[in-house]
DNA sequence: GTTGACCTTAGAGTTGGCTCTAAGCTTATA
DNA sequence: TATAAGCTTAGAGCCAACTCTAAGGTCAAC
């Protein structure tokens, strides 16, 4: 049995995360000392470790809420409503990419319109175009 | 002379983002009436607009009010001035697409080790690889 | 002269996921 | 037995960027 520091050490969580994530039912401590410290099994150690591994996977604490339900009462659900879980993330974070991806191209394209050098930025292209409030009117340097 | 309301259709910004922003230092109004409401001249609005345009590339608050810095003394600065900031949020921006690539990785493989079908989660692979604590043990179906 | 749309302010609330504090109790070590 | 490390709790604080509320004043139209 460990208490909460062993844990914490275990699974690269710290303490204070853990009574956090055991506020957010994620966690639990299977006993309690006399005057109330929290202690450890061996399953409590490997549901904190799935909770470690699927918030490091990206997945939501409500996520990993849901997850662990399914964890325990495997028999009553399906691969599909595991999937359907990792489906509706793995979209999330496409839609998260293209965002910054978009961003990422604008940003590319103020970069090359600039020469970034010493010279006074009265005619700074990226001024310009932050100003132009139409970044595509942007264009790439030629010099 | 625009009344917030009015700035806030041309730009597409609300009223209270619009205060929001001049608590941040982003926007100002040239005139308040006798009674406070705040009047925009054409210069404010181009401020504005400025404003939007480099939050929706996704500079932060700080940067734009840098940016806005630049802006009204550009003999003072240069281009590299304006490159350094671009090239930061570029990294920044690098920097999440790269984890968000490597969440989409591994929520990729989960979905390709598991069927996803209507069986019970007895044998779900997802729950299996989330157990292992290393994800990487994870295999592509092969059925 | 009365609706109703619009404006003002300070300040609180939202989101998600921690992170930390204060004040006090317990346990291990020397 | 003293000290330090570790544990407890409730609850506050942090981050960014809004978003909203309350309570009230103003203004244009009919």
């Amino acid at each position: 049995m460990l208490k909460i520091g062993e844990l914490a050490s275990k699974t690269g969580l710290t303490a204070h995360t853990i009574r956090f994530y055991e506020k957010n039912g994620l966690i639990n401590a299977s006993r309690r000392s006399a005057v109330g410290y929290r202690y450890y099994n061996d399953s409590d150690v490997r549901q904190a470790e799935f909770v470690r591994t699927a918030r490091r996977i990206g997945f939501s604490i409500a996520d990993v809420a849901t997850l662990l339900s399914i964890r325990v009462d495997k028999r009553n659900h399906t691969c599909q409503d595991v999937t359907d879980i990792t489906q509706r993330k793995l979209t999330d974070v496409d839609e998260k990419i293209s965002e910054l991806a978009s961003m990422r191209k604008t940003l590319q394209i103020l970069l090359n319109s600039c020469s970034g050098g010493p010279e006074n930025a009265s005619h700074c292209s990226i001024m310009e175009a932050l100003d132009a409030s139409n970044v595509a009117t942007v264009r790439r340097r030629t010099t």
